[in-house]
DNA sequence: TGAGGAATGTAACCAAAGTCACCAGTTTGC
DNA sequence: GCAAACTGGTGACTTTGGTTACATTCCTCA
Protein backbone atom coordinates (compact mmCIF):
# COMPACT_ATOMS: atom_id res chain seq x y z
CA UNK A 1 0.00 0.00 0.00
CA UNK A 2 0.83 3.50 -0.68
CA UNK A 3 1.91 5.68 2.16
CA UNK A 4 -0.14 8.59 3.97
CA UNK A 5 2.00 11.16 2.12
CA UNK A 6 1.42 9.63 -0.76
CA UNK A 7 -2.73 10.02 -0.89
CA UNK A 8 -2.05 13.75 0.55
CA UNK A 9 0.84 15.15 -1.39
CA UNK A 10 -1.21 18.30 -0.83
CA UNK A 11 -1.20 18.67 2.56
CA UNK A 12 2.25 20.44 4.19
CA UNK A 13 4.44 18.67 5.34
CA UNK A 14 4.38 19.39 9.36
CA UNK A 15 0.58 18.84 8.78
CA UNK A 16 1.11 15.15 7.59
CA UNK A 17 3.46 14.10 10.21
CA UNK A 18 0.92 15.59 12.26
CA UNK A 19 -1.82 13.29 10.60
CA UNK A 20 0.41 10.58 10.55
CA UNK A 21 1.21 10.89 14.33
CA UNK A 22 -2.69 10.91 15.84
CA UNK A 23 -4.76 9.80 12.71
CA UNK A 24 -6.12 6.43 12.85
CA UNK A 25 -5.57 3.52 9.88
CA UNK A 26 -8.19 1.42 9.88
CA UNK A 27 -9.27 -1.37 7.15
CA UNK A 28 -13.08 -1.74 6.32
CA UNK A 29 -14.47 -5.11 4.43
CA UNK A 30 -17.17 -4.42 1.60
CA UNK A 31 -20.76 -3.39 2.74
CA UNK A 32 -19.55 -2.62 5.82
CA UNK A 33 -21.86 -0.08 7.79
CA UNK A 34 -19.75 2.72 8.93
CA UNK A 35 -21.40 5.38 10.33
CA UNK A 36 -25.70 5.86 10.82
CA UNK A 37 -28.03 8.51 11.59
CA UNK A 38 -28.01 9.61 14.91
CA UNK A 39 -24.43 8.82 15.75
CA UNK A 40 -21.75 11.21 17.61
CA UNK A 41 -18.95 11.96 15.30
CA UNK A 42 -15.69 11.55 17.16
CA UNK A 43 -13.70 10.68 14.41
CA UNK A 44 -13.70 11.97 10.64
CA UNK A 45 -13.07 9.68 7.77
CA UNK A 46 -10.47 10.11 5.12
CA UNK A 47 -10.62 7.68 2.37
CA UNK A 48 -7.93 6.51 1.05
CA UNK A 49 -8.69 2.73 -0.83
CA UNK A 50 -12.19 1.87 -1.52
CA UNK A 51 -15.31 3.46 -1.87
CA UNK A 52 -17.69 4.58 0.45
CA UNK A 53 -21.27 5.24 -0.04
CA UNK A 54 -22.75 8.32 1.95
CA UNK A 55 -26.61 8.57 2.10
CA UNK A 56 -29.64 10.36 3.90
CA UNK A 57 -33.21 7.72 4.97
CA UNK A 58 -35.97 9.84 4.46
CA UNK A 59 -39.04 7.76 5.24
CA UNK A 60 -37.72 4.06 4.08
CA UNK A 61 -36.69 5.84 1.28
CA UNK A 62 -32.89 6.28 0.56
CA UNK A 63 -31.16 9.47 -1.43
CA UNK A 64 -27.72 9.09 -2.51
CA UNK A 65 -25.27 11.86 -1.27
CA UNK A 66 -21.77 10.77 -2.73
CA UNK A 67 -19.65 8.64 -2.93
CA UNK A 68 -16.03 9.32 -1.12
CA UNK A 69 -13.24 8.51 -3.32
CA UNK A 70 -9.59 8.13 -2.77
CA UNK A 71 -8.41 10.95 -0.73
CA UNK A 72 -11.79 12.51 -0.50
CA UNK A 73 -13.32 13.12 3.47
CA UNK A 74 -16.95 13.36 4.11
CA UNK A 75 -17.95 17.12 4.44
CA UNK A 76 -21.28 15.79 6.83
CA UNK A 77 -19.22 14.01 9.52
CA UNK A 78 -16.89 16.89 8.91
CA UNK A 79 -19.55 19.47 10.28
CA UNK A 80 -21.46 17.16 12.77
CA UNK A 81 -18.02 16.21 14.03
CA UNK A 82 -17.08 20.32 14.83
CA UNK A 83 -20.00 20.87 15.86
CA UNK A 84 -20.58 18.07 18.16
CA UNK A 85 -23.94 17.26 16.25
CA UNK A 86 -25.40 14.20 15.40
CA UNK A 87 -24.76 12.56 12.16
CA UNK A 88 -27.37 12.87 9.57
CA UNK A 89 -26.24 10.40 6.95
CA UNK A 90 -25.21 6.85 6.74
CA UNK A 91 -22.00 5.56 5.36
CA UNK A 92 -21.38 2.03 3.97
CA UNK A 93 -18.80 0.92 3.05
CA UNK A 94 -18.81 -0.36 -1.25
CA UNK A 95 -15.81 -2.18 -1.39
CA UNK A 96 -13.23 -3.13 1.47
CA UNK A 97 -11.52 0.05 2.13
CA UNK A 98 -8.95 1.72 3.65
CA UNK A 99 -9.59 4.97 6.08
CA UNK A 100 -7.38 7.51 7.88
CA UNK A 101 -9.46 8.31 10.63
CA UNK A 102 -9.15 11.92 11.88
CA UNK A 103 -9.59 12.58 15.83
CA UNK A 104 -12.14 15.90 16.07
CA UNK A 105 -10.19 17.61 18.39
CA UNK A 106 -7.26 17.21 16.34
CA UNK A 107 -8.61 18.42 13.75
CA UNK A 108 -9.90 21.67 15.38
CA UNK A 109 -6.68 22.16 16.17
CA UNK A 110 -5.22 21.94 12.96
CA UNK A 111 -7.88 23.57 10.91
CA UNK A 112 -6.17 26.94 13.26
CA UNK A 113 -2.36 26.27 12.54
CA UNK A 114 -3.06 24.54 9.41
CA UNK A 115 -4.82 27.34 7.34
CA UNK A 116 -4.81 25.09 4.16
CA UNK A 117 -6.50 22.37 5.72
CA UNK A 118 -9.15 25.09 5.53
CA UNK A 119 -9.04 24.46 1.63
CA UNK A 120 -9.62 21.10 1.09
CA UNK A 121 -12.63 21.36 3.13
CA UNK A 122 -13.90 24.05 1.15
CA UNK A 123 -13.51 22.48 -2.14
CA UNK A 124 -14.83 19.51 -0.85
CA UNK A 125 -18.28 21.48 0.04
CA UNK A 126 -17.55 23.09 -3.11
CA UNK A 127 -17.48 19.91 -4.97
CA UNK A 128 -20.47 18.23 -3.07
CA UNK A 129 -22.45 21.15 -3.61
CA UNK A 130 -22.26 21.59 -7.33
CA UNK A 131 -22.87 17.58 -7.69
CA UNK A 132 -26.19 18.61 -5.82
CA UNK A 133 -26.79 21.31 -8.17
CA UNK A 134 -26.76 18.51 -10.72
CA UNK A 135 -28.64 16.43 -9.42
CA UNK A 136 -31.23 18.56 -9.26
CA UNK A 137 -30.61 20.15 -12.48
CA UNK A 138 -31.22 16.27 -13.53
CA UNK A 139 -34.03 16.02 -11.98
CA UNK A 140 -36.01 18.57 -13.27
CA UNK A 141 -34.85 18.81 -17.16
CA UNK A 142 -34.41 14.85 -17.67
CA UNK A 143 -36.44 11.82 -18.05
CA UNK A 144 -35.72 9.32 -16.09
CA UNK A 145 -33.92 7.50 -19.25
CA UNK A 146 -31.34 9.87 -19.10
CA UNK A 147 -30.75 10.05 -16.12
CA UNK A 148 -30.44 6.59 -15.63
CA UNK A 149 -27.82 6.52 -18.24
CA UNK A 150 -25.75 9.40 -16.78
CA UNK A 151 -25.91 7.31 -13.61
CA UNK A 152 -24.90 4.19 -15.29
CA UNK A 153 -22.13 6.27 -16.76
CA UNK A 154 -21.31 7.55 -13.52
CA UNK A 155 -20.63 4.07 -11.95
CA UNK A 156 -18.99 2.90 -14.51
CA UNK A 157 -16.47 5.70 -14.38
CA UNK A 158 -16.48 5.21 -10.65
CA UNK A 159 -15.11 1.42 -11.09
CA UNK A 160 -13.32 1.74 -13.45
CA UNK A 161 -15.29 -1.06 -15.50
CA UNK A 162 -18.14 -1.43 -17.89
CA UNK A 163 -19.45 -4.14 -15.91
CA UNK A 164 -21.93 -3.27 -13.13
CA UNK A 165 -23.36 -5.89 -10.91
CA UNK A 166 -26.02 -3.46 -9.69
CA UNK A 167 -29.84 -4.88 -8.40
CA UNK A 168 -32.67 -3.09 -10.13
CA UNK A 169 -33.87 -2.44 -6.93
CA UNK A 170 -30.89 -1.15 -5.96
CA UNK A 171 -30.44 1.71 -8.84
CA UNK A 172 -34.39 2.66 -7.84
CA UNK A 173 -33.50 3.24 -4.49
CA UNK A 174 -30.70 6.10 -5.64
CA UNK A 175 -32.55 7.35 -8.48
CA UNK A 176 -35.35 7.84 -6.05
CA UNK A 177 -37.74 5.90 -7.96
CA UNK A 178 -39.01 1.50 -7.72
CA UNK A 179 -37.57 -1.58 -9.32
CA UNK A 180 -40.54 -2.22 -11.95
CA UNK A 181 -39.85 1.59 -13.47
CA UNK A 182 -35.94 0.63 -13.72
CA UNK A 183 -37.08 -2.89 -15.51
CA UNK A 184 -38.48 -0.91 -17.80
CA UNK A 185 -36.09 2.03 -18.59
CA UNK A 186 -33.59 -0.76 -18.72
CA UNK A 187 -34.92 -2.26 -21.36
CA UNK A 188 -35.28 0.71 -23.19
CA UNK A 189 -31.67 1.49 -22.94
CA UNK A 190 -30.98 -1.60 -24.31
CA UNK A 191 -32.88 -1.54 -27.31
CA UNK A 192 -31.58 1.84 -27.70
CA UNK A 193 -28.43 -0.33 -28.03
CA UNK A 194 -26.54 1.70 -24.84
CA UNK A 195 -26.78 -1.02 -22.52
CA UNK A 196 -26.69 -5.08 -22.13
CA UNK A 197 -27.94 -6.87 -19.39
CA UNK A 198 -27.29 -10.23 -17.98
CA UNK A 199 -27.41 -11.64 -14.85
CA UNK A 200 -24.18 -10.32 -13.86
CA UNK A 201 -25.98 -6.94 -14.18
CA UNK A 202 -25.57 -4.61 -16.57
CA UNK A 203 -22.79 -3.99 -18.97
CA UNK A 204 -22.15 -0.13 -20.52
CA UNK A 205 -21.82 -0.37 -24.56
CA UNK B 1 -29.11 51.93 10.42
CA UNK B 2 -27.63 49.24 13.23
CA UNK B 3 -24.03 49.20 13.17
CA UNK B 4 -21.93 46.94 10.98
CA UNK B 5 -20.93 45.27 15.12
CA UNK B 6 -24.61 44.54 15.97
CA UNK B 7 -25.22 42.62 12.86
CA UNK B 8 -21.84 40.61 13.07
CA UNK B 9 -21.90 40.14 16.84
CA UNK B 10 -21.23 36.77 17.17
CA UNK B 11 -17.58 37.77 15.17
CA UNK B 12 -14.66 38.58 17.59
CA UNK B 13 -14.07 42.32 18.36
CA UNK B 14 -10.72 42.30 16.87
CA UNK B 15 -12.13 40.99 13.92
CA UNK B 16 -15.03 43.17 13.65
CA UNK B 17 -12.65 46.70 13.61
CA UNK B 18 -10.62 44.81 10.43
CA UNK B 19 -14.09 44.01 8.87
CA UNK B 20 -14.94 47.67 9.80
CA UNK B 21 -11.86 49.32 8.33
CA UNK B 22 -11.37 47.34 5.12
CA UNK B 23 -15.05 45.99 4.09
CA UNK B 24 -17.08 48.90 1.64
CA UNK B 25 -20.79 49.38 2.75
CA UNK B 26 -23.12 49.71 -0.44
CA UNK B 27 -26.36 50.22 -0.62
CA UNK B 28 -28.34 48.52 -4.08
CA UNK B 29 -31.61 49.57 -5.48
CA UNK B 30 -34.36 46.58 -5.86
CA UNK B 31 -33.74 44.57 -8.76
CA UNK B 32 -30.23 44.66 -9.51
CA UNK B 33 -27.94 42.68 -10.42
CA UNK B 34 -24.96 42.62 -8.51
CA UNK B 35 -22.99 39.42 -9.50
CA UNK B 36 -23.37 37.78 -13.31
CA UNK B 37 -21.84 34.44 -14.38
CA UNK B 38 -18.52 34.30 -15.30
CA UNK B 39 -17.43 37.52 -13.55
CA UNK B 40 -14.10 37.65 -11.15
CA UNK B 41 -15.22 38.20 -7.71
CA UNK B 42 -12.48 40.58 -5.51
CA UNK B 43 -14.95 41.52 -3.43
CA UNK B 44 -17.92 38.93 -1.26
CA UNK B 45 -20.98 40.42 -0.27
CA UNK B 46 -22.28 39.70 2.98
CA UNK B 47 -25.92 41.22 3.52
CA UNK B 48 -27.00 43.54 6.31
CA UNK B 49 -30.15 44.88 5.23
CA UNK B 50 -32.73 43.41 2.36
CA UNK B 51 -32.99 40.66 0.37
CA UNK B 52 -30.65 39.06 -2.39
CA UNK B 53 -31.50 35.95 -4.73
CA UNK B 54 -28.90 33.84 -5.75
CA UNK B 55 -29.46 31.61 -8.97
CA UNK B 56 -27.75 29.62 -12.19
CA UNK B 57 -28.87 29.72 -15.18
CA UNK B 58 -28.91 26.48 -17.76
CA UNK B 59 -30.43 26.53 -21.00
CA UNK B 60 -32.47 29.01 -20.53
CA UNK B 61 -33.85 28.16 -17.53
CA UNK B 62 -33.29 29.60 -13.91
CA UNK B 63 -32.33 27.61 -11.34
CA UNK B 64 -32.47 29.11 -7.71
CA UNK B 65 -30.00 28.54 -4.99
CA UNK B 66 -31.36 29.98 -2.00
CA UNK B 67 -32.01 34.28 -0.88
CA UNK B 68 -29.32 35.76 1.39
CA UNK B 69 -30.92 37.01 4.25
CA UNK B 70 -29.21 39.37 7.04
CA UNK B 71 -25.84 38.83 8.18
CA UNK B 72 -25.53 35.69 5.61
CA UNK B 73 -23.09 35.73 3.11
CA UNK B 74 -22.75 34.18 -0.16
CA UNK B 75 -20.84 30.80 -0.44
CA UNK B 76 -20.46 30.76 -4.41
CA UNK B 77 -19.04 34.14 -4.53
CA UNK B 78 -16.49 32.98 -1.20
CA UNK B 79 -15.41 29.70 -3.03
CA UNK B 80 -15.04 31.78 -6.31
CA UNK B 81 -13.19 34.80 -5.05
CA UNK B 82 -10.97 32.05 -2.72
CA UNK B 83 -10.67 30.29 -5.92
CA UNK B 84 -10.02 32.98 -7.91
CA UNK B 85 -12.45 31.69 -10.51
CA UNK B 86 -15.18 32.66 -12.30
CA UNK B 87 -18.48 33.03 -10.53
CA UNK B 88 -21.05 30.68 -11.53
CA UNK B 89 -24.08 32.28 -10.60
CA UNK B 90 -26.35 35.74 -10.64
CA UNK B 91 -27.09 37.27 -7.87
CA UNK B 92 -29.58 40.17 -8.33
CA UNK B 93 -31.26 42.34 -4.98
CA UNK B 94 -34.86 41.29 -4.43
CA UNK B 95 -35.31 44.70 -2.42
CA UNK B 96 -33.48 47.89 -1.54
CA UNK B 97 -30.65 45.78 0.05
CA UNK B 98 -27.14 46.80 2.03
CA UNK B 99 -24.05 44.72 1.60
CA UNK B 100 -21.18 44.83 3.04
CA UNK B 101 -18.30 44.15 0.86
CA UNK B 102 -15.13 42.17 2.18
CA UNK B 103 -12.23 42.33 -0.31
CA UNK B 104 -10.96 38.84 -0.98
CA UNK B 105 -7.26 39.49 -0.17
CA UNK B 106 -7.87 40.90 3.55
CA UNK B 107 -10.77 38.20 3.73
CA UNK B 108 -7.87 35.36 2.90
CA UNK B 109 -5.50 36.90 5.92
CA UNK B 110 -8.83 36.68 8.03
CA UNK B 111 -9.39 33.10 7.67
CA UNK B 112 -6.08 32.61 8.94
CA UNK B 113 -5.66 34.78 11.58
CA UNK B 114 -9.27 34.84 12.66
CA UNK B 115 -10.38 30.73 13.17
CA UNK B 116 -13.71 31.31 14.01
CA UNK B 117 -14.24 33.22 10.74
CA UNK B 118 -14.07 30.02 9.05
CA UNK B 119 -17.22 28.59 11.14
CA UNK B 120 -19.02 31.15 9.99
CA UNK B 121 -18.62 30.15 6.36
CA UNK B 122 -18.63 26.11 7.14
CA UNK B 123 -21.81 26.70 8.93
CA UNK B 124 -22.94 28.72 5.62
CA UNK B 125 -22.02 25.81 3.60
CA UNK B 126 -23.97 23.15 5.77
CA UNK B 127 -27.13 25.37 5.59
CA UNK B 128 -27.33 25.39 1.80
CA UNK B 129 -26.14 22.43 1.27
CA UNK B 130 -28.86 21.06 3.88
CA UNK B 131 -31.08 23.16 1.29
CA UNK B 132 -30.58 21.79 -1.54
CA UNK B 133 -30.98 18.17 -0.12
CA UNK B 134 -34.38 19.59 0.66
CA UNK B 135 -35.27 20.76 -2.31
CA UNK B 136 -33.87 17.12 -4.00
CA UNK B 137 -36.33 15.53 -1.39
CA UNK B 138 -38.98 17.67 -2.30
CA UNK B 139 -38.56 17.14 -5.85
CA UNK B 140 -38.20 12.98 -5.81
CA UNK B 141 -41.47 12.75 -3.28
CA UNK B 142 -43.81 16.13 -3.38
CA UNK B 143 -46.14 16.98 -6.12
CA UNK B 144 -46.23 20.19 -7.52
CA UNK B 145 -49.29 21.65 -5.27
CA UNK B 146 -47.50 20.31 -2.24
CA UNK B 147 -43.85 22.01 -3.48
CA UNK B 148 -45.98 25.44 -4.91
CA UNK B 149 -47.53 25.83 -1.34
CA UNK B 150 -44.07 25.45 0.26
CA UNK B 151 -42.52 27.59 -2.01
CA UNK B 152 -45.27 30.25 -1.03
CA UNK B 153 -45.03 29.89 2.24
CA UNK B 154 -41.01 30.31 2.29
CA UNK B 155 -41.09 33.51 0.49
CA UNK B 156 -43.86 34.97 2.85
CA UNK B 157 -41.80 33.55 5.93
CA UNK B 158 -38.63 35.86 4.34
CA UNK B 159 -41.17 38.72 3.18
CA UNK B 160 -42.53 38.53 6.66
CA UNK B 161 -45.78 39.64 4.83
CA UNK B 162 -48.52 37.06 3.57
CA UNK B 163 -49.10 39.10 0.56
CA UNK B 164 -46.96 38.18 -1.84
CA UNK B 165 -46.87 40.39 -5.74
CA UNK B 166 -45.22 37.43 -7.36
CA UNK B 167 -45.99 36.53 -11.42
CA UNK B 168 -46.61 33.29 -12.58
CA UNK B 169 -44.40 33.03 -14.50
CA UNK B 170 -41.19 33.75 -12.03
CA UNK B 171 -42.45 31.47 -9.84
CA UNK B 172 -42.85 28.82 -12.72
CA UNK B 173 -39.00 29.58 -13.51
CA UNK B 174 -38.20 28.93 -9.80
CA UNK B 175 -39.88 25.76 -9.37
CA UNK B 176 -38.85 24.29 -12.84
CA UNK B 177 -41.77 24.53 -14.72
CA UNK B 178 -44.07 26.89 -16.71
CA UNK B 179 -46.51 29.38 -16.55
CA UNK B 180 -49.38 27.59 -17.61
CA UNK B 181 -48.96 24.44 -15.26
CA UNK B 182 -48.31 27.46 -12.09
CA UNK B 183 -51.79 29.04 -13.41
CA UNK B 184 -53.95 25.66 -12.91
CA UNK B 185 -52.18 24.68 -9.94
CA UNK B 186 -52.33 27.99 -7.91
CA UNK B 187 -56.58 27.44 -9.12
CA UNK B 188 -56.49 24.26 -7.44
CA UNK B 189 -54.50 25.76 -4.53
CA UNK B 190 -57.51 28.69 -4.25
CA UNK B 191 -59.97 25.95 -4.46
CA UNK B 192 -58.65 24.35 -1.40
CA UNK B 193 -58.78 27.78 0.47
CA UNK B 194 -55.17 27.93 0.72
CA UNK B 195 -54.54 31.31 -1.25
CA UNK B 196 -56.13 33.76 -3.01
CA UNK B 197 -55.50 35.38 -5.72
CA UNK B 198 -55.69 39.40 -6.90
CA UNK B 199 -54.33 41.36 -9.44
CA UNK B 200 -51.81 42.18 -6.95
CA UNK B 201 -50.46 38.59 -6.61
CA UNK B 202 -50.76 36.02 -4.56
CA UNK B 203 -51.86 36.17 -0.22
CA UNK B 204 -51.30 33.35 1.86
CA UNK B 205 -54.43 32.50 3.69
C1' DT C 1 -31.17 -31.50 -7.09
C1' DG C 2 -35.09 -29.34 -6.35
C1' DA C 3 -37.84 -26.09 -3.42
C1' DG C 4 -38.25 -21.55 -2.30
C1' DG C 5 -36.95 -17.01 -2.31
C1' DA C 6 -35.05 -13.27 -4.91
C1' DA C 7 -34.70 -10.83 -9.17
C1' DT C 8 -36.59 -9.51 -13.36
C1' DG C 9 -40.22 -8.93 -17.17
C1' DT C 10 -44.46 -7.12 -18.60
C1' DA C 11 -49.25 -5.64 -19.45
C1' DA C 12 -52.80 -2.56 -18.22
C1' DC C 13 -54.15 1.33 -15.97
C1' DC C 14 -53.85 6.01 -13.85
C1' DA C 15 -52.44 10.49 -12.34
C1' DA C 16 -49.34 14.33 -12.73
C1' DA C 17 -47.63 17.54 -15.32
C1' DG C 18 -45.74 19.21 -19.86
C1' DT C 19 -47.45 21.08 -24.40
C1' DC C 20 -50.26 23.63 -27.62
C1' DA C 21 -53.47 26.81 -29.05
C1' DC C 22 -56.00 30.50 -28.20
C1' DC C 23 -58.79 34.02 -25.48
C1' DA C 24 -59.31 37.96 -22.55
C1' DG C 25 -57.90 41.40 -19.48
C1' DT C 26 -54.19 44.83 -18.08
C1' DT C 27 -50.29 47.64 -18.43
C1' DT C 28 -47.07 50.42 -20.85
C1' DG C 29 -44.96 53.43 -23.85
C1' DC C 30 -45.14 56.29 -27.73
C1' DG D 1 -55.55 57.13 -26.59
C1' DC D 2 -54.32 53.14 -28.72
C1' DA D 3 -51.36 49.43 -30.30
C1' DA D 4 -48.11 46.27 -28.54
C1' DA D 5 -46.60 43.55 -25.02
C1' DC D 6 -47.35 41.27 -20.92
C1' DT D 7 -50.17 38.46 -17.83
C1' DG D 8 -53.35 35.06 -16.57
C1' DG D 9 -57.16 31.43 -17.73
C1' DT D 10 -58.51 27.32 -19.90
C1' DG D 11 -59.52 23.16 -22.68
C1' DA D 12 -57.63 19.24 -25.19
C1' DC D 13 -54.08 16.24 -25.82
C1' DT D 14 -49.64 13.71 -24.89
C1' DT D 15 -45.95 11.79 -22.33
C1' DT D 16 -43.77 10.14 -18.34
C1' DG D 17 -43.54 7.48 -14.80
C1' DG D 18 -45.96 5.45 -10.57
C1' DT D 19 -49.08 1.36 -9.42
C1' DT D 20 -50.93 -3.19 -9.47
C1' DA D 21 -50.79 -7.72 -10.29
C1' DC D 22 -48.75 -11.57 -11.97
C1' DA D 23 -45.56 -14.48 -14.74
C1' DT D 24 -41.05 -16.02 -15.49
C1' DT D 25 -36.24 -16.85 -14.62
C1' DC D 26 -32.35 -17.34 -11.69
C1' DC D 27 -29.78 -18.54 -7.70
C1' DT D 28 -28.90 -20.72 -3.40
C1' DC D 29 -28.35 -24.04 -0.14
C1' DA D 30 -30.22 -27.81 2.52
Amino acid sequence: MKSIEEYLDHFPKDLLKEIEEFGILKDFPANMEILREGQFIKLVPLLLEGSVKVFTRYEDRELLLYYLETGESCIMSFTAGLKNAPSKVFAITEEESVLLLLPVDKLKQWLKAFPSINDFFYNLYDQRYAALLETINHLLYNHLDQRLYNYLLEKSRQKGSKQLNLRHRQIASELGTVREVISRTLKKLEMEGKVRQSSLGVEIL
